[in-house]
RNA sequence: GGGCGAUUAGCUCAGUCGGUUAGAGCGCUUCUCUGAUAAGGAAGAGGUCCCAGGUUCGAGUCCUGGAUCGCCCA
């Protein structure tokens, strides 16, 4: 039932201090309360204002983009950049949380392009950019609704109000600023580099448009083994020895422009049969030349170098590409893994050919247009697509006796998305930032930031700065921040870093930096006069996102303050995916301009699979809808889920059922204790009694947990993982539901105030260490049991009291669940109910242990219902004293002679040694041939089990139960069975917990005789202020069998 | 092909500095407790700690190699 909600933390308008619990509350439906209620009393906003002059503690918000409805992995992340920033507030930060959303890019443009049908760059410009990114601003910013309203439902907390957006003209204006800063420092450049590259569309393939789903495609293309005839007869080889070399794009082979060999690698000169002596790896001659090549001679690939060759083609002369053209040259990506170890190189069509060239000073010759076909270079082939020439050039090899084999393989090779046309590598001018110059100082700012998991500073991370290459800035597309980059044709640039100062240069009155706005501004060249041009290209969005730090405030042109102040962030938290993504580009962008780190510490998230361990993917049909979760479970269940069921990085296998498992695993148990503490406190018209000191050694207990749990829980979450601190308040949840309310049930019926204000501490210091988990249950308990705070997210967060704990006491009253459980084993085994008292428990036990067991005694007694406890002393008969070598102290001393020391401890007389220990003394033994001596530390000394009791032992202690039962303990525990049926024909008759009945008993003579000897008992138990004992002709007297005894009960309201 | 991570009960996950008999929850079977509970307790069944070597008195844990899965890159 909903109950009422209030504003004053009071309760003048009922005669009950809390308003009454649910106990089947919807938590969804709780939540939506809960947020009605934030909204009302302002609290988040108020959160941050109160803390305004604490000292900060920055977070920036990776931008999402809202092209698209968020999914599961999209709440994943918010809800971990929220834990962190509300548990700092709570404790004393101010938190400034501002929202932001990435707008521009290539994964909104192929969006519109399906979406209008479009296939190639021509149908946009046909179409015109004006409209194409007029339709992109509506479309990347067209479901921020859902993520609005996700964002508030899950209960992270930030301020979407003052997003950043980064098509704003004031953020690309900082970015330029930030570009035109790189610039002039001159690490800003542009030069010619290998893409993928569509002939037929005409476009360059960006790394993003590579990951589409079928992009690799297995085909069949040709697999050529191709001879090169040596032109100098150089040692080690000879006149008419052959290079061999593999291709499967023999097309490549008309501008083949030298071949590369690893220097410290085997190669060899063998023989095939008649004729040349081929050159080839030696560890590829049985795979390429078959096993009855003959191999005469060998020498590492470093001879080789040098060596001049015949072309396959004669097209293009060595001269053209230097004088490095045609000969071999040694190379640091030849594996012996394929091919022939020799692996011929085109400079315009591979990365690694590319990088080669430049390293040996080759030119670039690249015989290929920009529509795939061959120019009027490759002779009779020109104007020949190049793939579709393929046959005919190896024909034309073939004849001329240059093809060792011809073959076809099937491998997997990248098509255009597309169209479906096979990519070609291809040399195309690009800009980039001078990155790698900068690798010293991005490792340097790396080592100053904290990583979770700790592997990836150094791991992957790490790896890839230390592998940095210069970053590929532009793209050639539409939607996106403008490289500001003008140049002339007197070959003069400039990079501009406002709308002002580019206004003012061309006497414009530009407000929207977009294209196709921006490329129609000109104005004189500074140097020459001639006018200046826009370079075409836009620039990767991750470059827009790596300058939110201070583009966000719109710094430098103003906002520089703010910037300042929140630079660098304390947290940033994304999936680990963009270790190459957002992480790299922040800290790219930041270590060029301000030499540091943005950040401080970055928590990384793992990926979600569904719950058979499968990716999620709308073509599975196996994705999550975040809604459905949250209206069958509530936003606090899913949170826990992610918080604690794993470390967020490790990833997550996501089912419903794991969901529910946490709900009832933490938040019912949680609920229902509250629940509890609600009922009684209302029954007994009992509030927060400040004064109420602990009373019982399980109030002490109790309290001494919670001051545990502080402990852990802040020490844990100061260092980001939430994953530990929410099990340590798990395990405390379960020691108050299953243990302390357990146990102290009768005194919360009695009114006890000191178990009411034990179990008040704990509910609303675990709601405020809750807080920043389950936002909304622990608003929900803080505002119904104290509710001093307008939400428990104002309050502070729990400091640990030193003072309150007893961690002797923790340790025996472990010691006495552990005994109580193995009480409660021993009477399983004997088929004995707890109901049934038994006269004595006997226990096992020494030392510490037996000490504990005693301070504990009463509860022990009470949970087994045994009239007594009794101990077994070490010399008691019953006892029979074990003892084991502890290994963790001997180990180290004795090292390879342990077996013999474990023989030696075998052969020990268990009793007497126990005894010497016991006295201090020490035990001698004798390792081969020494004579050694053990302390007390050296041995475990446990009990054995005792013969003809019920037994249950487990390590060093054991329990026992004596089963005779005589009259009095059997009609005693009748009289409890008495009480168990009375309780459920008051719970059948629906009746409330307080009412008051007269009972009526009738029917087996030794039931009702026990009945009348525990009268007072049953009556005080299930509130009769009167008990008969007469028939009644009554429908309501209600059958049951006691131990095969018929009785009947009758229960009437007072 | 390279880098990083993962692999422990049917499922989801713990497992400390290497210490000898590897745990929990869920699910299943049986029993039990209940004046908060959708809960709790006990017992049972369930294990090639991915595989193979190695180091060590002793390996789930450390080292090497391999397999499988995932992420990132080529």
């Amino acid at each position: 039932m909903p109950s009422p909600d209030r504003t004053a933390p009071a309760h003048p308008e009922t005669a009950y201090p809390h308003r009454s619990v649910d106990p089947r509350v919807s938590f969804p439906a709780l939540e939506e309360r809960v947020l009605e209620r934030w909204r009302r009393r302002g609290v988040f906003a108020e959160s941050v204002r109160r803390r305004r002059d604490a000292p900060r503690w920055g977070f920036y918000e990776g931008p999402p983009t809202a092209n698209g409805p968020p999914g599961i992995h999209h709440v994943l992340a918010r809800v971990f950049k929220d834990i962190f920033p509300r548990y700092r507030t709570m404790s004393g930060f101010l938190v400034e949380r501002k929202g932001g959303w990435d707008c521009h890019g290539l994964a909104v443009e192929l969006a519109l392009e399906a979406e209008l049908g479009f296939t190639s760059k021509e149908d946009i410009e046909r179409f015109g950019i004006a409209e194409f990114n007029a339709r992109a601003r509506e479309k990347v910013l067209s479901h921020v609704e859902d993520w609005n309203r996700m964002t508030e439902r899950i209960g992270f907390w930030i301020d979407l109000d003052d997003a950043y957006r980064t098509l704003d003209p004031e953020y690309v204006e900082s970015v330029w600023w930030a570009l035109k800063t790189i610039y002039d420092r001159g690490l800003l450049y542009e030069k010619l580099r290998v893409v993928p590259y569509c002939p037929r569309d005409q476009v360059t393939l960006s790394s993003h448009e590579l990951g589409q789903p079928d992009v690799y495609l297995d085909v069949v293309d040709p697999s050529i083994y191709v001879r090169l005839p040596v032109k100098d007869a150089r040692a080690p080889l000879e006149r008419g020895d052959e290079l061999l070399i593999w291709t499967t794009t023999p097309w490549t082979l008309a501008s083949n422009a030298a071949v590369a060999v690893d220097p410290e690698l085997t190669y060899v000169r063998a023989s095939a049969g008649s004729g040349h002596a081929y050159v080839l790896a030696e560890a590829r001659v049985e795979a390429v030349l078959g096993e009855d090549a003959s191999i005469l001679d060998r020498f590492p690939g470093a001879q080789l170098a040098g060596t001049a060759y015949e072309p396959p083609f004669p097209f293009i002369p060595a001269t053209a590409y230097g004088a490095r053209g045609h000969t071999v040259l040694t190379a640091d990506f030849v594996t012996a893994t394929e091919g022939t170890g020799l692996v011929h190189t085109a400079i315009a069509f591979g990365e690694d050919d590319f990088r080669l060239g430049e390293q040996y000073d080759l030119n670039v010759i690249n015989p290929v247009r920009l529509d795939g076909t061959y120019d009027e270079r490759i002779g009779p082939y020109a104007g020949r697509n190049v793939k579709q020439a393929d046959p005919d050039l190896i024909e034309d090899l073939k004849a001329r006796r240059r093809v060792l084999r011809a073959e076809t393989i099937n491998h997997s090779y990248p098509h255009c998305w597309r169209c479906g046309t096979p990519l070609l590598y291809y040399a195309k001018p690009s800009w980039y930032i001078a990155t790698s110059r900068l690798k010293d100082r991005l490792l340097a700012a790396n080592e100053t930031v904290s990583w979770h998991p700790e592997h990836v500073k150094h791991g992957r991370f790490g790896n890839w700065l230390e592998h940095n290459v210069d970053w590929a800035l532009s793209r050639e597309r539409y939607w996106g921040t403008p490289l500001p980059v003008w140049r002339c044709s007197g070959g003069h640039a400039k990079a501009i870093g406002s709308l002002n100062e580019l206004n003012e240069l061309a006497g414009t009155n530009l407000t929207d930096p977009h294209r196709p706005f921006v490329d129609e501004v000109t104005f004189p060249c500074p140097e020459c006069a001639q006018p200046m041009q826009r370079v075409p290209e836009v620039i990767d969005v991750w470059f827009d996102s790596g300058s939110m730090p201070f583009a966000q405030y719109h710094a430098p042109h103003e906002g520089t303050a703010r910037f300042e102040e929140h630079f660098p962030a304390d947290f940033i938290c994304e999936a680990l995916d963009q270790t190459r993504g957002w992480f790299y580009s922040l800290i790219a962008v930041s270590t060029l301009l301000f030499d540091q780190s943005p950040y401080r510490n970055v928590v990384c998230l793992g990926l979600i699979l569904d719950g058979d361990g499968r990716k999620m993917s709308k073509s599975l049909g196996n994705t999550i809808e975040p809604n459905e979760v949250i209206d069958r479970f509530g936003a606090d269940a899913l949170r826990w889920y992610f918080f604690t069921s794993k470390q967020p990085w490790d990833g997550y296998r996501f089912s419903m059922d794991t969901i529910g498992e946490a709900l009832r695993q933490f938040l019912l148990q949680l609920w229902n204790t509250y629940g509890f503490y609600v009922l009684y406190a209302n029954a007994n018209g009992i509030d927060r009694d400040p004064d109420a000191e602990p009373e019982s050694e399980l109030d002490r207990w109790a309290l001494s947990r919670l001051q545990a749990t502080v402990e852990v829980v802040r020490e844990r979450m100061d260092n980001f993982d939430a994953t530990n601190a929410g099990r340590a308040m798990q395990s405390f949840v379960d020691e108050i539901s299953n243990w302390y309310v357990r146990r102290s049930r009768r005194r919360f019926w009695d009114g006890d105030p000191a178990a009411f204000a034990t179990l008040q501490t704990c509910l609303i210091t675990i709601a405020q260490l809750l807080a920043p988990f389950c936002p909304f249950v622990a608003d929900e308990i803080y505002d119904n049991l104290d509710g001093r705070e307008p939400s428990v997210h104002l309050c502070d967060f729990p400091v640990s009291d030193a003072a309150a704990r007893d961690i002797e006491l923790e340790h025996a009253m472990a010691t006495a669940r552990e005994t109580v459980r193995l009480g409660l084993a021993a009477r399983g085994q004997a088929k004995l109910k707890v109901r049934q008292p038994l006269r004595a428990a006997v226990v096992v036990a020494t030392g510490a242990e037996r000490e504990a067991i005693e301070r504990m005694s009463e509860v022990v007694r009470e949970e087994l219902n045994v009239k007594e406890l009794r101990f077994v002393s070490e010399a008691d008969e019953l006892g029979e004293v074990e003892l084991r070598p502890n290994y963790r102290t001997l180990g180290p001393r004795f090292g390879k002679h342990m077996p013999l020391v474990a023989a030696a401890v075998a052969g020990l007389d268990a009793a007497d040694a126990a005894a010497t220990l016991r006295e201090g003394g020490k035990v001698a033994i004798t390792v081969n041939g020494h004579d050694r001596e053990l302390a007390a530390e050296d041995l475990q000394v446990s009990m054995k089990p005792l013969k003809g009791y019920q037994v249950e032992r487990e390590g060093s202690h054991a329990v026992a139960l004596e089963l005779e039962i005589d009259d009095e303990l059997r009609a005693e525990g009748w009289a409890r069975e008495i009480v168990r049926a009375v309780q459920l024909a008051r719970q059948d008759a629906g009746l409330e917990v307080t009412d008051r009945i007269v009972l009526t008993l009738d029917g087996d003579q030794e039931l009702v005789a026990a009945a009348r000897t525990h009268e007072s008992y049953i009556a005080g138990e299930t509130l009769a202020v009167e008990v008969g004992y007469e028939s009644l002709e009554d429908e309501d007297l209600r059958p049951v069998t006691i131990d095969g005894r018929q009785l009947w009960i009758g229960v009437a309201l007072a």
